[in-house]
DNA sequence: GCGATCCAATACCGTTTGGGTATGGAGAGC
DNA sequence: GCTCTCCATACCCAAACGGTATTGGATCGC
């Protein structure tokens, strides 16, 4: 599993579209398919339903939904920490 | 910024020894010396003060730390999130 | 002071992974 | 049944990863 993994999957369950999706993501639709399928075989379940109009999220992929959101939030927030200045008792 | 790169960078601070990091995560020393400076670069700041010894954290690797903890925590969770079986109201 | 030792850093190589283009295939709507 | 819309597959090229070999630098023991 990689951080663009868990960043295109939350694209996808958003747009409920791979394509759509792809676009968001400025890369293009074939890779996108395959880092998903990548990442389901990973985890060893389905996360999407795949319709002709679309995907929408399976019961495993809206549990996984929430803890992915958690990771990319906690990797902004680890940005950020380095970022930010240590406190300085003198000011 | 990798999944990889924030367990080696946990496996370093632990450590405090970049070859006794790359022994326990079962990589060799380079490539691990070389991810690690891959993140700092990308973050903009060293996290670690090397000594002839070992490193040791610096300000913005002690905060760093902290939240790529939480960052393996959150994935650990998605994945078991994904294995658990949902609530069936029959049984 | 000098050699030995211990670490991290660099150089180079082979393999793997990732993204791009082109194309195929299945289902929905008219 | 034709078309339109998606997702999946095939193939290719470039980038990234890990491994081995080696260098550089600093300390420790003599």
């Amino acid at each position: 599993m990689s951080l663009d993994q868990i960043e295109y999957f939350v694209a996808i369950a958003e747009e409920g579209n791979i394509g759509r999706a792809a676009l968001r993501l400025h890369i293009s639709q074939p890779p996108l398919s395959r880092q998903l399928r990548r990442l389901e075989d990973e985890l060893g379940a389905p996360l999407f339903e795949r319709h002709p109009r679309g995907v929408t999220l399976l019961p495993a992929g809206t549990r996984f939904l929430q803890h992915a959101r958690s990771v990319l939030r906690e990797v902004d927030r680890a940005r950020r920490a380095v970022a930010e200045r240590p406190p300085d008792p003198h000011t």
